[in-house]
DNA sequence: ACCTGAACACCGTTCAAGT
DNA sequence: ACCTGAACACCGTTCAAGT
């Protein structure tokens, strides 16, 4: 029943984690669920609990420190976007860490490796998983679905602002967000080393 | 009408902006609010759209102009924590940008003063935004909302993993977010300057 | 122990009808 | 031009009742 939920979550977003809708998909009544589950929170965090036990971290790879924390870290970042609609779910609930939780004591370790421990460590480790996250909010927008004159694009293009022509333009442009995330992290990794 | 639901959002938070308890509160029905704004989301974009004209940018203090690179992005993080209800509301509907966007128009005029234009305005702009929006996230996430056991404090406390003693005890420990905030911002902007 | 039917208190939205 | 009443198609949740 939660591999139930979690397939309907992966395949038609989280919005369509409805307890009549899934009740309907596994033929039975909505009442049903709540005595197996207590409430649509404990189905969630039920949820993310599997999918985090399936999120066993990949060996990382990379021979000096520097590499194998932006692995780490990006290793979190690629899988969050994998599965986004899960990711969305868990950011909903404010479960987020209990999803990310197995990954990030894979960074952890290699910020331990590259011999950071106790607050110096957990600044570092925050101080990533906040730069994660602001790029997460970015990667899971779904800018199709945002009104156009709500795009930040948009807004850049009809800016009367006193700013160079090339800047405006460069702000209208869409942007490649790999990219800006590679270069921010490394900023963000290179500080704490 | 507009400036009711914004108040009504200020004070008792985004999940209150209901269109039957706007419509009580101006005492007038329901349908009556679809013949002045047409849906609810385009009644969340007018409540954003007038937010976002009150947020005039404050005068920005600072002699060097990393100095005041750092002032303009604390501005948007702290203006965003100080309205966190209509920032949460913008940040659900996907209006984040244009309830920031004269905040954001002061950040990319400061960015020029310290000599950058075009493509790389753009990117240190936008490295600068998902940062913020990261931290943004975590000041926002109401932690005595979120069921205990998937807080990341108690996920630390309660981890089997092979790290050092004084790293997990850092971690289970709470934070200093504005602290936290001003170290990662800096990396950031220094890398881009 | 497990499941159902009916009900409660909500949502956003539409539409014909009134003044 | 502006507002109402009634209805539609949804939500999460509870609770007495069945097997």
């Amino acid at each position: 029943m939660v591999t139930k939920a979690l397939e309907l979550v992966e395949a038609e977003g989280p919005d369509a984690l409805t307890m009549r809708r899934l009740a309907a998909e596994l033929d039975v009544t909505t009442t049903t669920i709540y005595w197996h589950v207590g409430s649509r929170d404990e189905l969630i965090t039920e949820i993310i609990r599997q999918q985090s036990e399936q999120l066993a971290a990949r060996p990382i790879k990379g021979t000096t420190p520097r590499q194998r924390i932006m692995a780490a870290a990006t290793h979190i970042w690629e899988s969050a976007v994998e599965h986004r609609a899960i990711t969305s779910l868990a950011h909903q609930s404010g479960a987020s860490s209990l999803l990310q939780h197995p990954l990030e004591v894979a960074l952890a370790a290699e910020l331990e490796a590259a011999g950071l421990t106790g607050p110096a460590a957990a600044l570092a480790q925050r101080s990533i998983l906040a730069t994660i996250t602001g790029f997460l909010v970015l990667a899971l927008r779904d800018e199709a679905s945002i009104r156009e004159d709500s795009r930040s694009t948009t807004l850049w293009a009809s800016t009367e602002a006193d700013l160079d022509r090339s800047t405006i333009d460069a702000l209208a442009a869409p942007h490649d967000l790999p990219k800006l995330f590679e270069v921010t992290l490394q900023a963000v990794v290179d500080s704490q080393l």
